[in-house]
DNA sequence: TATGAATGAGTCTTCATTCAT
DNA sequence: AATGAATGAAGACTCATTCAT
């Protein structure tokens, strides 16, 4: 039935992408990132995933286990990096770019999603906000930082402590969009919207860390 | 599991907070906040009100609206405004003062805990979270565009939009410390933290929208 | 609804013979010793003693510990003591009486499904069937041990071995009997087989160990 | 979780002792002996066998049709008959023989988990209980009496009821160790142990039976 | 023959809610 | 008002059994 049958034990988990796990995941996704981790039940998720509930723990060693493969997946979709160019010359121009495709990216109604599920059992499952975390917002502020490093080296911005500044790049860019959309106050925003977001940021944040006053 | 009944209830008999009702909204913080609305239990939240299930019963129609009554008490909570004089000679200063009073509220660990709560259900209970962000974020960012007005007429802030910049302002001064404790990778951050993010905040705002680069 | 409503928390355990815990015991006795632990459903106990699943569970904390509960009853009934008289002047009869009340006990229905449910677990959760054996068989011996080193001391009995002259009297009532209805293959006796069988059993045993081959 | 479906399945196909059924059959047997008919699930039978789950069911038509050959073969087993000359001249000496012969097989751990298996579900399916007791405890009484009457006849034993004689020697020959073990408060008995329990067995039945008092 | 994926009924257990007192 | 006993629906999980290959 399933195509690429596992041989019998190739790698433990990250292989057996049998159709029959996609489907689950699918399921999953659908059922937990709407009703978060306890409103959800097994049954719903068999339902919508079109599979008996046996067939659940066939692949999966119970809930938690199977919600964890859910957020895993939803952390390497979160890895996905943006570009950035650190000889570019126009500083603001490539910053704005960058902006804009990582909110693209940020403010999709599904990431919104598994962002509430998440920070929604941070308390109870640490791990999974910390290792969500981790590979999502943490890996843009290395890479803006990193990239803030090359450009201050190239006399080219004047930063103290780039950290800081990437920390503060990114909240810039979340700016009325993010915050509103976990609350549930606003729906996901239009091309226009996230450009002009993305470029208010950078404008306030070249404002002071750019050389000579740039935007 | 009904949707959105909670209604008008918690508004409706507001003064009777009898010691019973006290017990009941306090037991009921400790368990929702700490398991989320699905994974608390009305025993347990009886057990730590150090009441009778039952008596949950008497005081609130069901779990949903002992939920609710929860979350208008945590809004009620957030509502608290901090001091921001429209006539002040030193805006920078005045800014400064009111982000750390603002974060040091903010950054608590029992408003993360609200926050997460609210955020986590979110999708579940649309309402819950509009209510709360409308009481909570937004009438920080309205208070600070009304002052921003203010400044600007008198000449003493450069703003084009000044909910934008409200905004900006806002995300500026959570930067590294209301995503992290939410995702659960740090602390609760102390006075000194406190102080250097809200002054970067207004060092890199008024970067961009002071009259004179001050800071 | 029950009739002695047990004082808040009076003893722990054992006092609370609630008419309900009265019912569910009585339940979990039907069920537990036809269908062993395993093949006994919650269900069928809840069914059988006319309340609800969930009322079992406020009255035992899970299966076992009903199971548990239900097993010390059930070794409380076997502790009953049967009379021997250490000055008695006809061991004969005194023996032969003791054996037909013991055997008229063990050769129950009852007893003889306690017994095998107990056996049948023993492998699974040896501390029920240590401890049954402690309160049942094991008083059984140390009684008749006791008796016995009286009436030699007396120097109406000629015994090496107390102990182990108990436990071949104990065997030897229950020749023909116990084994049997164990494996089902007989019915309970009547009284004239019990007493038939007690009084062989004495005869054999004085047989051997009597003063002057009495009997 | 049909009654008594063990129809002669068994003993339909029994030539065909596949090394598959062998396999299985070991499997099953260390699973039901240990966990009890309804405690030991086909998954862990065809684990422990090293089969699949599918493959139990191409030799057995279900869980209770493979318990049914279990017990078969345990039956077959139970059979073995211990040495017993009706002409030996020193009775006491052959029964001592045959008692420790006996004993040192039924103390066996595997033979009481057989035991205990059996009782265990004697009420559900009284079939394999009475099966079971026919073939083994039956058979050795029948034997027993056998013996009894040839010696009887020579004027070597004085019995009336060699039926009776003969289970109250079988009882004897338990004393100490079989209900011991059945119950779990002991382990199986080393030679000297069964020795002796033999021993005295024979001495305390031929102070009745004896025709001199011998032993 | 042998497999192992798939199933759905059934198991134990929890929980929101009700109700007599 | 306050209790806590009682309930039944629902949840996570298991398992005997089937079936395509």
């Amino acid at each position: 039935m399933s195509e690429q049958k596992h041989s019998p034990l190739p790698d433990l988990q990250p292989a057996e992408d049998s159709a029959k796990v996609r489907q689950i995941l699918d399921g999953a996704r659908a059922v937990f990132l709407k009703l978060g981790f306890d409103g959800a039940s097994m049954g719903d998720i068999a339902r919508v995933a079109g599979v008996s509930k046996g067939t659940l723990y066939v692949y999966f060693e119970n809930k938690a286990e199977l919600f964890s493969a859910l957020i895993a997946e939803e952390r390497k979709r979160a890895k996905r990096e943006f570009h950035l160019d650190p000889d570019g010359p126009d500083i603001a121009e490539d910053l704005r770019r960058y902006g804009r495709a990582m909110l693209a990216y940020v403010s999709t109604a599904q990431n919104i999603r598994s962002v509430r599920t998440v920070i929604g059992i941070a308390e109870k499952f640490p791990k999974v906000g910390q290792d969500f975390y981790r590979d999502g917002p943490e890996r843009g502020i290395v890479h803006l930082a990193a990239y803030f490093e090359a450009q201050v080296a190239a006399g080219r911005l004047r930063i103290d402590d780039c950290r800081m500044a990437a920390r503060q790049l990114q909240m810039l860019f979340h700016t009325g969009i993010v915050s509103e959309m976990l609350y549930g106050v606003r729906a996901q925003p239009g091309d226009a919207e996230i450009a002009r977001t993305a470029d208010e940021a950078v404008t306030t944040f070249l404002a002071r860390y750019g050389v000579n006053g740039a935007a």
